[in-house]
RNA sequence: GGCGCGUUAGUCUAGUUGGUUUAAGACGCUGCCCUCUCAAGGCAGAGAUCACGGGUUCGAAUCCCGUACGCGCUACCA
């Protein structure tokens, strides 16, 4: 049979890194084996729901590259794939269960139910529904509905211990449910969380549940109803947690948590994908930059680590950088515009001399850069049309040393038609011999001058950028002050 | 509180079935090389009594028990 598995998000957030490292194993599994995977959404909760955000999901996992198979805006035959369409699907199987007497209603209240945890945590016990519907009475059901109150199902919770088999964890075994009988329809009719995932999964005919281990506690309570309703149980292999670095759970005070910004900030998907990668898994080989067709290949859930991943942000970070500096100039280039247009640094259609230019500028930077919001400032000697010159460059700028240089360099200029690749190395050694000065003598005036600063880019580089034009510019607005 | 899961250098992990492991790689850190500078890159190095305490065994990071710490579930949230 081939495997088939899903992400099934709730659309309560936008999605952070724990949601995309779920949705990336789920697509590594289905890709490796030849399965499908399925994009369904989880929105039983209309409170928390939001269409944005669900939008917001579908747009970064296409960022990801994580191509679904069936689900939202793809179809297939499982559909609908919104829980919120399929209400009267988890019904039915709810009045089945009534009707098979493996479920009943409880008419309790909200409120009940809550004075009675309270008053269980109170005195130090457990707080356990007690099951004080499972016979009511023909009399007291009337009574109830006569006050007009909408009841639950609740799902009779058979005792024994459950075991858990999974893939990453292997048997994991659990006491007898300690809660009593849980709600499987709320009173509005909306199935809660537990019953409309399985019956999903159910019905989806999803064979392989690969997700965070948040839910391997729900899992027994899961695989009760899975039992109950006589279906076959899909596989699981619950995914460690993803943690921050002081090993809590992972929010806004560790930095970036969701894929947008990490996407506005100018993370490539690649290498956002090879670290989510690494976060519980591990290469058999040890090399951990892997393409995404290296980690479909080598991908198991077998060789899952079971104990929490913790976010290191440097980390992706350095990869983000080491994937930059690997792919095309071009696509850098191109990835950087906006960036560009954003800093106001560019406007209007770019032509083709632009564009080429725009090239040799990236080259410049390339190696400077961590994630591509870094570009108007690594760029920016190359916009500004003011350079603002630190105390320390005027005092360097101050020396004799420098001014013979800078005097000369200028009387050089002159005399080029223009400055280029080729003849700049001649060009400085020519002020070399003249002037007798070398090295940071030579070089540090020359970039303070033109530049303002004492660090960036090779001047090979940057000079034959600027052009023969911008460099006397820049240096002849000096003389004036 | 109850139930479950986890614990190898600052961090991610390797080390799957106990024996060439003097515990390996990557990020970070330090130094050197390259170089006009920074970054990148190359090379080298520091850093782990394998959470702690017992036990099983000729032998344990690897198996068992306990403790501590962390995380999750414990809802008419998902």
């Amino acid at each position: 049979m081939r495997p088939r598995v899903r992400f099934a998000p709730s659309p309560t957030g936008y999605l952070h890194v724990g949601g995309a490292r779920t949705a990336l194993f789920n697509w590594l599994f289905a890709r490796q084996t030849g399965g499908t995977f399925i994009l369904r959404i989880e929105d039983t909760d209309r409170k928390r729901s939001a269409d944005r955000y669900e939008k917001a999901i579908i747009e970064d996992l296409r960022y990801l590259g994580l191509d679904w198979d069936e689900g939202l805006e793809a179809g297939g035959e499982y559909g609908p794939y919104r829980q919120s369409q399929r209400l009267n699907l988890y019904r039915g199987y709810a009045y089945r269960l009534l009707k098979e007497k493996r479920a009943y209603y409880c008419y309790c209240t909200e409120e009940d139910l809550e004075e009675r945890r309270r008053e269980a945590l109170r005195k130090g016990q457990t707080p356990r529904y007690d099951g004080r519907c499972r016979n009511l009475t023909k009399e007291q059901i009337e009574r109830y509905e006569r006050q007009r109150r909408r009841p639950t199902i609740r799902f009779k919770v058979p005792r024994g211990r459950v075991v858990v088999s999974d893939l990453v964890r292997g048997e994991v075994t659990f006491e007898p449910e300690p809660q009593g009988d849980f709600i499987i329809l709320r009173s509005d009719g909306v199935a809660a969380f537990n019953f409309a995932n399985i019956i999903d999964d159910m019905s989806m005919e999803i064979t392989h549940v690969i997700r965070g281990e948040d839910h391997l506690s729900n899992t027994p309570r899961q695989i009760l109803l899975y039992q109950a309703l006589g279906a076959r149980l899909p596989q699981f292999a619950h995914i460690s947690m993803i943690l921050g670095k002081n090993r809590t759970r992972l929010s806004k005070r560790h930095g970036a948590t969701s894929i947008a910004e990490y996407r506005r900030k100018g993370y490539l998907p690649e290498a956002l994908v090879n670290y989510l990668a690494l976060l519980g898994w591990y290469p058999p080989d040890g090399r951990e930059v892997k393409s995404r067709e290296e980690l479909t290949e080598e991908f198991s859930l077998g060789n899952i680590s079971k104990s929490p991943a913790i976010f290191d942000d440097e980390k992706l970070t350095w990869m983000n950088g080491h994937y930059i500096r690997s792919t095309s100039l071009e696509r850098i280039r191109d990835l950087a515009i906006p960036y560009l247009v954003e800093a106001g640094y560019l406007r209007g259609r770019i032509t083709p001399a632009k564009g080429k230019w725009l090239l040799r500028v990236m080259g410049a930077i390339r190696a400077h850069l961590n994630y591509l919001a870094q570009i108007p400032e690594e760029t920016e000697v190359f916009f500004t049309k003011e350079i603002k010159i630190s105390k320390r460059g005027e005092r360097i700028l101050k020396r004799d040393s420098s001014k013979k240089v800078l005097l000369a360099l200028k009387d050089r200029l002159k005399k080029i038609k223009e400055i280029t690749d080729r003849n700049f190395k001649p060009l400085m050694k020519g002020i070399e011999e003249e002037t007798g000065y070398k090295g940071e003598d030579l070089y540090l005036p020359t970039r303070i001058a033109l530049t303002g600063k004492d660090k960036g880019p090779e001047l090979h580089l940057i000079l034959p950028i600027l052009g023969k034009r911008e460099c006397l510019r820049r240096l002849s607005e000096r003389r004036e002050d």
